[in-house]
RNA sequence: GGGAUCUUAGCUCAGCUGGGAGAGCACUUGAAUGACAUUCAAGGGGUCGUAGGUUCAAGUCCUAUAGGUCCCACCA
């Protein structure tokens, strides 16, 4: 048997232990027809990322769950993985290039993607490394990237048979735009923000009366773009401009006055500007009225010029232009300029002329992008789109329908409100990172060619002039399809077919739109079948202060520092303790070094009971005729304890398990059974010592099990200490209710030990007996099972209160004269004190315990007193109360005895 | 504007389907020769945000209300 040292120190364990696992294949999973599948499919983390405290929890949960179903005997799969996260990736390697005074343009796609790949090589793997440190049980055999082959297999597969199925199309339509990240966003990706700006008033002169229109505004540079003015058709006060037009200040232009329900009467002046080729609500009206769209800045946030507007032209003559291309206009003195200079500009020139009514300041919510924050430019550009309505609609019913729980629940709203307000999602991005959209153009006849592999042809027009859409998919659009590429999909492989659909989904909440949303309706659509069947949601992390931990503020936790620190188990059992699901938490200090003082408390409890068991011989099994009450006491209470946490965790209730586990571990099993059975131990011919220690090592086995999930390292260390002839605990099989280790009533008999145990406590701090001091202990009851009792345990009943002797009798006369006493439920203890008694003092005690069971009585009383509680309330609540009362009535008897024999 | 969530001991938070208020930390008092001071024993501390309602019974269910946090939509 192993040596164990003195103190837990995890940092020299846990690499061991690791090591061994992944060696041993123990986090292997494949078919098995003899075994129920249980499958996770890890959330891919980025593989721009560095570990922090969201993937901490977000696989400590994971972990649990797989180590749980596995020591249960199913076959428990972790599928493990990275995602290519194309915007964070290619902004990271455009800015390590930055430092070397190169540009994507500069070394060309192959030559970026070769960069993004040896970057991908380089740090990708960082976080998988990092992910092991925490013991994640993962079978990283199979570990999977979303752009591999197979990925890249099943992301053109889904694309062409969406295209094929009209459910993706290409077209003009209003998109996010980020001039900065040169690319469209999708809405999920834009963040509002809230910014400081100003309410411009501008006046445009109508052409038929020559009166002024005033309208607001918040950006007066994209005025050049408008094409026309919008007044709503009820308004009265613009009943007779109906028809007419104003002319655009600065550029001298004729536009019209139309009639669209977009104008609000209430807001403003009732009268609204339109620019269809830079806002959404613009865009829409733009289509209703078929109205130009004039677009007036560059994709790089640039007032556009001469040179734009030629190119434009060349390219609506072209013949290739997809409909809905907007023109460009030459903004002449502004061409050039930021927006923000644009508009300082505009304003500058509107206010000379005197077309600049008003300024009002106003904060209002700005789009950004979620990546660099810049703000995002609606822009017309042509993009692929999804078309979500079909697909939705499955999506919401599979939810609704239960056959995907959201857990906890209230997350289904979530979900709900997302999937049923979607729009078509886009996704397409101007990036090179990604999975190239699989769609070609044949430069001679613009035909359009989806298809799996490259054509080499055009089927129209049978020329060769064919290249490929330059664009990138969205990110989330390989993500959407995680649970079943990893595997296998599209083929109908043995995994997809044992492990599919995929069992419980772990996440936080901020990715159920972006992600969870996107895989539900994928699954059905392309596997016909729900992804997973339970979503576990969990919250954020914060930092001490309850603040987000970010880059900026700088107060992210390095979760590595943390292990380095406090071990992994410790960590886990941080992020799982005192938090319900669904709910942010804090990270905090004093919590990690409770966390490591429990791995390091039952380390210890361990190293007792191994010091102990190695001078005995102990039998693998034990006749429960040997046992004795303390021992059938503890072993029918993690007997029932292994029940209650298995009922938890099949509840997804991780953190009350866990409470449960370490309570019993803690409480029960060191502070009160240890200590019970110490004198059978110190004892060389104490008959019962044998059954002591089978008990020790039975129940601290089924403990470690229970906790193993939670805090796999230390559980294993001490684990196959204990059991040499063992492989690992991680294989052994998860503890089971066992009718024939359920003693109830013995359960009772040790409650009233304590109970006696702890008044006696009390008594001697109250009476200020010197801990050092031994005293007798009478215990006096009527009830001879009581009696009973007390004989059984006299001899470690002595040591726990701190007794010289225990006596039992029937008769309070047993107990000397000028004894102080406590009042139990079942029975009374007295302690000869008499050379230290203060009777004042006594009378005291016994005063304030009349006077909280007088209060006891009140209530029950009240209670029992009330015909409608006695009418309906269940039987057994009844029942229940009557036998509290009867107590407390005889305790109140027993304590009134007491202060009457004081006198 | 729509939705979610939180408000419980000094602090951080549990409290499942309604049936005598809990944990950790902090605080007070006490404990050094055989697992552990990263320990042990005992203790103080809460009208469960407020106001109504349902119920024999409400921290728990319903309604309103105050304050905090978050998400979605919109803001010309």
């Amino acid at each position: 048997m192993k040596e164990l040292s003195k103190t837990y120190d995890p940092a020299s364990i846990e690499k061991r232990i690791y090591e061994n696992w992944e060696q041993k294949g123990y986090f292997k999973a494949s078919p098995n027809p003899k075994k129920k599948p249980y499958t996770i499919v890890m959330p891919p983390p980025n593989i721009t990322g560095q570990l922090h405290l969201g993937h901490a929890i977000d696989n400590a949960l994971q972990d649990i769950l797989i180590r749980y179903r596995r020591m249960q005997g199913y076959e428990a799969l972790w599928q493990p993985g990275t995602d290519h996260a194309s915007i964070a990736t290619e902004a990271r390697v455009v800015e390590a290039m930055r430092e070397e005074g190169l540009t994507k343009e500069m070394i060309g796609r192959e030559g970026f993607l070769k960069r993004a790949w040896d970057w991908r090589d380089k740090y990708g793997k960082t976080i998988v490394r990092q992910l092991r440190k925490l013991g994640s049980s993962c079978d990283w055999d199979r570990e999977r990237f979303t752009m591999d082959e197979g990925c890249s297999d099943a992301v053109r597969t889904v694309f062409v048979n969406l295209y094929n199925e009209g459910l993706i199309y290409r077209g003009n339509r209003m998109v996010n735009w980020c001039p900065f990240c040169h690319t469209s966003i999708s809405d999920a990706e834009v963040e509002y923000e809230e910014k400081e700006g100003n309410f411009y008033h501008i006046l445009y002169p109508v052409k038929e009366t020559g009166e002024m229109l005033e309208l607001a505004t918040t950006r007066p540079e994209t005025m050049l773009g408008d094409t026309a003015v919008a007044v709503n058709p009820e308004d009265p006060r613009y009943k007779h401009l109906h028809g007419c037009h104003v002319v655009l200040p600065l550029l001298n232009k004729e536009i019209p006055i139309i009639c669209d329900e977009h104008a609000d009467m209430e807001k403003g002046t009732g009268v609204v500007k339109i620019t269809p080729a830079h806002d959404p609500n613009d865009f829409e009206v733009g289509n209703r009225h078929n109205l130009p769209r004039v677009r007036v800045f560059t994709y790089e946030g640039l007032m556009t010029g001469a040179e734009d507007k030629k190119a434009q032209d060349e390219y609506l003559l072209s013949g290739r232009a997809a409909e809905g291309e907007p023109e460009v206009l030459d903004c002449g003195k502004y061409a050039g300029m930021t927006t923000d200079e644009a508009r300082a500009e505009v304003l500058r020139d509107l206010d000379q002329l005197g077309f600049l009514k008003k300024v009002e300041p106003l904060t209002h919510e700005v789009g950004t992008c979620y990546r660099c924050h810049h703000v995002i430019e609606p822009m017309i550009s042509k993009q692929w789109f999804v078309r979500m309505k079909p697909l939705a609609e499955p999506a919401i019913k599979a939810v609704e329908e239960g056959r995907i729980r959201f857990v906890p629940d209230r997350f289904t709203r979530t979900y709900l409100n997302w999937m049923n307000n979607t729009r078509d999602w886009c996704i397409s991005r101007q990036l090179w990172w990604g999975h190239q959209i699989p769609a070609w153009y044949c430069e001679d006849c613009g035909e359009t060619i989806v298809s799996k592999e490259a054509p080499t042809v055009c089927p129209k027009c049978g020329k060769a002039h064919l290249s490929q859409d330059p664009d990138t998919l969205d990110t989330w659009f390989s993500s959407a399809l995680w649970p079943f590429s990893t595997l296998g999909w599209p083929e109908e492989t043995e995994d997809l077919k044992y492990f599919y659909p995929t069992d419980t989904l772990v996440t936080g909440y901020d990715i159920i739109g972006f992600w969870v949303s996107r895989m539900i309706f994928s699954g059905l659509a392309y596997t016909g079948e729900v992804p997973f069947r339970t979503v576990y949601i969990h919250g954020l992390v914060r930092d001490e202060l309850g603040r987000k931990m970010s880059k900026s503020l700088g107060n992210g936790i390095d979760p590595l520092e943390v292990i380095e620190q406090y071990g992994a188990d410790a960590l886990r059992m941080m992020l799982l303790t005192g938090n319900a699901p669904g709910n942010d938490m804090r990270f905090s200090e004093k919590r990690m070094q409770a966390c490591r003082n429990f791995a390091n408390k039952i380390w210890n409890a361990a190293r007792f009971i191994m010091m102990n068991l190695e001078k005995a011989e102990i039998p693998e099994n034990m006749d429960p005729e040997n046992l004795t009450l303390p021992d059938r006491w503890i072993l029918s209470r993690v007997n029932r304890l292994s029940q209650e946490v298995t009922d938890n965790l099949d509840r997804f209730e991780l953190g009350i398990a866990l409470q449960k586990v370490s309570d019993f571990t803690w409480d029960e099993f060191c502070d009160w059974y240890i200590e019970m059975v110490k004198p059978r131990l110190y004892n060389s011919t104490d008959e019962t010592k044998a059954a002591a220690l089978w008990t020790l090592r039975t129940v601290l086995s089924q403990a470690l099990k229970l906790l193993h999930p939670y805090i796999p390292f230390v559980t294993e260390e001490i684990y196959t200490a204990l059991h040499p002839e063992e492989e690992s605990i991680m294989i052994s099989s998860w503890p089971v209710f066992d009718p024939a280790l359920d003693f109830p009533e013995d359960e009772e008999k040790v409650e009233i030990l304590k109970e006696n145990v702890k008044a006696i406590r009390a008594l001697r701090l109250d009476m200020n007996v010197a801990p050092s001091k031994k005293a007798q202990v009478y215990v006096v009851s009527q009830d001879a099972e009581v009696r009973g009792v007390f004989e059984e345990t006299k001899h470690f009943f002595a040591t726990l209160a701190q007794a010289s002797e225990v006596f039992v009798a029937a008769e309070k006369d047993a107990a000397p004269e000028g004894s102080v006493s406590a009042v139990t439920s079942r029975n009374t203890v007295f302690l000869p004190l008499s050379d230290l008694v203060d009777i004042e003092k006594e009378r005291e005690r016994l005063k304030k315990e009349e006077e909280r069971l007088q209060k006891e009585l009140q209530r029950s009383r009240g209670m029992l007193g009330n015909e409608k509680f006695i009418s309906r309330a269940p039987k057994e609540k009844i029942d229940e109360e009557r036998a509290k009362l009867e107590k407390y009535e005889a305790m109140m008897a027993e304590v009134r005895e007491r202060l009457s024999a004081l006198r």
